[in-house]
DNA sequence: CTGCCTGCAAACTCTTTGCACGAAT
DNA sequence: ATTCGTGCAAAGAGTTTGCAGGCAG
């Protein structure tokens, strides 16, 4: 079982939809993929440069959407402007997030019962549920002692 | 049991941080607390001019921290660029939307299990809950039926 | 008078798009 | 050749902010 999959995933999506496996995709595709941590499109555009410089802002946005597209890549919006994304598994499908608030962390935590609350509820509505997200929102411990959060970068 | 409570609490919250009860604040909060669906910053822009036509966007984007944080609204965010904004209430504090994503139109649901849900998870990190938001995505029915829906308006 | 408030317009952030060049089949 | 892909820079949407004047206490 190899971790390659997600490399297959995504040129089989290519290939299907009749485009294109270039430098710049692939880049952007190991950039992705060597993230630890969920990341930003502008963090994913520093990676991928710094593996082809050639890569642009502009490819970064138009790729990021066949990749979410594709099912490799789960977009993360915790409401604070910029979108998060990280690369999804069979694992991590149904997953709620809890952010801090003082440093954007963002962390996953596994919640199966978000899917069948979403297709209840939905039903109820006479909708078609999709998707759904929870998000949790908190202050790290080490922020209500220190009265700032360890992790803490932006502004 | 009047529903002038939120006016109060919004004018009592002005007083104790030392802010004055301005003509403008007060057609914005009128504005906010005559919607009967949720609302974006610009649809409040309107309904507020529509009451006194000296308000302009600056000071409605500049209130509606003031009506969030004094707890008389809710800001809902579904991730499509623009915040909701809707009046709180004490029945509706812990609310899951269903989102209809071809016209964005926002239904609430109680789930009140969300609460216990975010503490539960939010201790076992180490971590202060502040709130949480559990949000669905679907399609409504006459969308699957017709192929559009019936209540959409942007482009 | 002393500040808080305001409208205006410019600035900002993140993302999308038009265009002409470039690369792949 | 033809089609798709790209970088660049400009445009876009939503929101925030600097400033000079205005109004409340």
């Amino acid at each position: 079982m190899s971790d390659d999959l997600p490399r297959e995933k995504f040129q089989a999506y290519l290939t299907r939809k009749g485009l294109r496996v270039t430098n710049q995709r692939v880049a952007i595709f190991d950039a992705a993929f060597a993230q630890k941590e969920h990341f930003t499109a502008e963090q994913l555009l520093d990676h991928a440069r710094a593996i082809d410089d050639s890569v642009s802002r502009a490819t970064v946005y138009r790729t990021l959407p066949l990749m979410t597209e594709s099912q490799i890549l789960r977009e993360v919006d915790i409401g604070s402007g910029e979108k998060y994304y990280r690369p999804a598994s069979s694992t991590n499908t149904q997953v709620a997030q809890v952010v801090c608030v003082d440093c954007d962390k963002i962390f996953e935590i596994s919640a199966p019962f978000m899917e069948w609350y979403g297709s209840t509820v939905s039903l109820k509505l006479g909708l078609k549920p999709i998707s759904q997200r929870l998000q949790v929102s908190a202050h790290c411990i080490a922020y209500r002692q220190a009265g700032r959060c360890p992790n803490r970068i932006k502004k």
